[in-house]
DNA sequence: GCCAATTGGACAAAAATAATCTAAAATATT
DNA sequence: AATATTTTAGATTATTTTTGTCCAATTGGC
């Protein structure tokens, strides 16, 4: 019932490029420096985060990564699914799976409810109101 | 970001226990083939809810597991907790644990907000409720 | 005493998570 | 062209968590 440590570097990163300006690079090593995170762990991440649309990445000196879009089209959704995946509270959530209970189970209907509340909070949260309402010093 | 097997199984356990009359028995090796779920697994879930105050277990010849709470009085927090433990969607949640933002960040408050959220409709959502939704056949 | 049940502990297997390391490819700079 | 820097990709490893199994002990009813 956690994000995985993942999610979370790659949140921290993003957000530390939010704080740049647009266009402005950073280097992986630099922004794990920075936060602290496992180089070449975060290197991996880096690149699922580019796979997934949300950076930029140029290799070669002076390379580096930079936002694909601006702070404020980026969500926590985006950057956590991009990495743990789509969000699922239980198992049997939009997906049966052979509980005895199942169609008629109101517990599922309870996650179901929770779930698309978290998503729809967190799709609702992006990185330009957390970059302003704590500007990076 | 997803609750355990075990917590889901206990999660079941409890919900047929609350389909039954008030302090009838139910073997855990019975619940365990109506719900197929791995029998000493169970036993194991079992073991633990009853030291968290949720059951009622009686051993020998006969004995079995009751509820130890009227249904109405057992939360889906309850349940998930005494087999997960607290909930805590980010690591940072309510601990500093040297991350380079921690005091000014607004995705640690963020990730506070919702996880009161979820812990406050899992508090609130009780057993007597899901029978009712839904009676046990 | 016998049978049926929980309890407790050790143990094992599998999966997920968290990394590390190395080689390759790309690209600016010199 | 050579070099230094950087991402990319893949293999590999280590650690932790999750999911179980098994067995012996205990308890209680008949």
């Amino acid at each position: 019932m956690q994000i995985t440590r993942q999610a979370d570097y790659a949140v921290r990163a993003i957000y530390f490029l939010s704080g740049l300006d647009e266009g402005v690079r950073a280097s992986t090593s630099q922004i794990a420096k920075e936060q602290n995170i496992p180089p070449s762990f975060l290197a991996k991440i880096i690149s699922q985060l580019s796979v997934a649309g949300l950076l930029n990445t140029s290799r070669g000196a002076r390379g580096g990564v930079s936002l694909a879009k601006e702070p404020k089209e980026i969500t926590m959704l985006d950057v956590i699914e991009a990495i743990d995946g789509p969000i699922k509270l239980n198992q049997c959530v939009n997906a049966s799976h052979g509980c005895k209970f199942d169609k008629e189970c109101p517990m599922k209907v309870m996650w179901g409810e929770i779930q698309d509340d978290l998503v729809s909070r967190l799709g609702g949260s992006n990185f330009e109101d957390f970059v302003n309402a704590s500007p990076i010093g």
